[in-house]
DNA sequence: TTTGACCTTTGTGTTACACATAGGTTTTAA
DNA sequence: TTAAAACCTATGTGTAACACAAAGGTCAAA
């Protein structure tokens, strides 16, 4: 398979093949006669392996770890699920984060539909950020 | 005040408030004795709003937007109402997708309790990952 | 006066690619 | 058959938001 085969058939751009063969995360053969890279099954389920543990929120680095593990003969599954571990309460917390400015995004939202725009009068950039934890958001300040 | 003082009321690292002053973000007059950077407290001012618009998940780039609109006398408001319209479903898919991959990972975790780590063979690499949709995981594969 | 804590600019590193450039190769269609 | 389209190569640059290191000037306290 050339570079744009396996791209294809992975889902992912060329460009991001070429990366990970740069990167040593996938291997490739020369073809002698024309200096293109040829990429064998393989390199199609390491690059779907790739894909997977990326969408759980694994690095490059992270993926590369375990392949060099996997090489040198030692099973990853202890090292990943290390990772994993790691990564449940780091997750969590991101779900919680977000979920406070989403609940803030739409409280602001909700507040400003029945509100005119406020005005920047030297003291105020933007109402809506501004004094968003204070509840009163931009009343007294426009016009 | 000078930079560490302005990142210290801020909460932030000096470097920090270097950044946005190159980035033009923050103004600074310069103290002409000694070619120090100078904040008033507008700077301040603006800083808490940078951290609350970048908590909120906006770019330096659209607060910069933000201010330029400020600067020219118009009411951010309405363009930062269009960004947080944006971000609201875009915050949303993104704790689905976090969510999702969390489960994943609970799930995979708690199998994995009660399994030995499989060992690598050729055409598996990780079963923590590889399988990870067909739920049977390293069965068969591991000894 | 010296030492430590501060300040300056400039340049590099981070992450995971995307994109542009310049040029060789292969395939396809006229 | 040939010319264009579509592909490949390597190299370098850009992205986002800083962190950090280097080399050197400044300032306050002991």
């Amino acid at each position: 398979m050339k570079v744009s085969e396996l791209a294809k058939k992975a889902q992912v751009t060329p460009e991001t093949v070429r990366h990970y063969t740069r990167e040593g995360l996938i291997k490739a053969q020369r073809n002698p006669n024309n200096g293109y890279q040829e990429y064998n099954h393989e390199a199609l389920k390491k690059l779907q392996f790739i894909q997977q543990a990326r969408e759980l929120g694994f690095s490059l680095k992270q993926i590369s770890d375990i392949f060099a593990q996997s090489d040198l003969g030692d099973s990853p599954c202890p090292m990943v699920r290390d990772l994993l571990r790691q990564k449940v309460p780091e997750t969590k917390r991101q779900i919680a984060q977000l979920q406070a400015h989403l609940h803030k995004m739409e409280a602001a939202l909700a507040a400003w539909e029945e509100m005119e725009d406020g005005v920047p009068n030297g003291h105020s950039i933007c109402c809506l950020i501004e004094d968003w934890q204070e509840a009163a958001c931009c009343e007294g300040d426009h016009q």
